[in-house]
DNA sequence: AAGCTAAGCAACCGCGAAAAG
DNA sequence: GCTTTTCGCGGTTGCTTAGCT
């Protein structure tokens, strides 16, 4: 069956954003909270495909971005979340606070991917048991350069199921996956910086929350995937038992920058895709069961 | 200084999944 | 339970800029 376009796309605006565009769009975000892209647009006096305007937002005018000037540490958790998760950017995105997916994404094809294939003595022996047990990813198309111009399109996309039996097998995470939350119900705050007017939808969270320090918070959520060993990649599951989706939650929010924090981070992951495979089974089972 | 190439990054596109009707 | 709509993600493109000859 046929999908609707997102939009018309005729009369839309494309390409790079004018301030007058990122002005109108962050003006109406601050009033009115974010979601509703496909109507936002209008009612924001834009003529942008909705898709266009919430990327921009993510990307680009959310006031918790964190632009530029990768740490190494960062650099070192990208790594290692990547050989761990692949290119789930979304995910690795949310661990590093102020990251976005595009960014991460971004960094990880310039810089990263060449690092990976001229690994400094260094890096070998930091990484080398990761990238063992999970298969070099290329990037999309790795540093091409292809001034051939013309859109190739999605042919290679269609191969990304694994058509090519040469390819070594990817290490298979079995755990529930996150089901979506709506926005209006649980914002994607991302914010302990990040606050709009009192009754922005933008802030959902509880006193209880923003009285708690990023690092109780952490903690409470470390604990989260101890007790209930209930974390998908990585939806968890709450004690009063509402299945929500980790990056709703966005628990990146309250994770400190400090980099001790990001490091126990990596290790818990690390620690939960090493569990022997029946954990994962019945994980999964679990969570479909939920999900049913 | 001009032309060329590579690198970096913002933005677009299509698809899958979930929500809504 | 089926169809349609909406959202979010990952892959890809193409513009801009830096560096080199």
């Amino acid at each position: 069956m046929g999908r609707a376009p997102c939009c018309s796309k005729v009369g839309l605006h494309k390409g790079p954003w004018t301030p007058k565009e990122d002005a109108l769009l962050t003006k109406y975000i601050q009033a009115h909270g974010e979601g509703q892209w496909k109507s936002l647009p209008k009612k924001a006096g834009l003529l942008r495909c909705g898709k266009s305007c919430r990327l921009r937002w993510m990307n680009y005018l959310r006031p918790d971005i964190k632009r530029g000037n990768i740490t190494p540490e960062e650099d070192d958790l990208i790594i290692r979340m990547h050989s761990l998760l692949g290119n789930r950017w979304s995910l690795i995105a949310g661990r590093l606070p102020g990251r976005t997916d595009n960014e991460i994404k971004n960094y990880w094809n310039t810089h990263l991917c060449k690092k990976m294939k001229t690994p400094t003595a260094e890096d070998a022996t930091d990484t080398a048991n990761m990238m063992l047990e999970s298969p070099e990813q290329e990037p999309a198309s790795g540093n091409k350069k292809k001034k051939n111009g013309g859109k190739k399109k999605n042919k290679q996309k269609k191969n990304k199921e694994g058509t090519n039996s040469a390819e070594p097998p990817k290490t298979q995470v079995y755990l529930p996956k996150p089901i979506r939350v709506k926005a209006l119900y649980l914002p994607r705050t991302d914010s302990n910086t990040y606050t709009f007017d009192s009754n922005s939808s933008a802030s959902a969270s509880t006193n209880q929350e923003k009285e708690e320090s990023p690092l109780t918070k952490e903690s409470n959520l470390a604990s989260e995937i101890g007790n209930v060993g209930e974390s998908d990649d990585f939806g968890f599951f709450i004690e009063d038992h509402d299945l929500v989706n980790a990056s709703d939650i966005e628990c990146h929010s309250y994770f400190p920058s400090d980099h001790g924090s990001l490091q126990q981070l990596y290790e818990e992951y690390y620690h939960l895709l090493n569990m022997d495979h029946t954990q994962f089974i019945e994980m999964n089972s679990f969570g479909e069961s939920l999900l049913v």
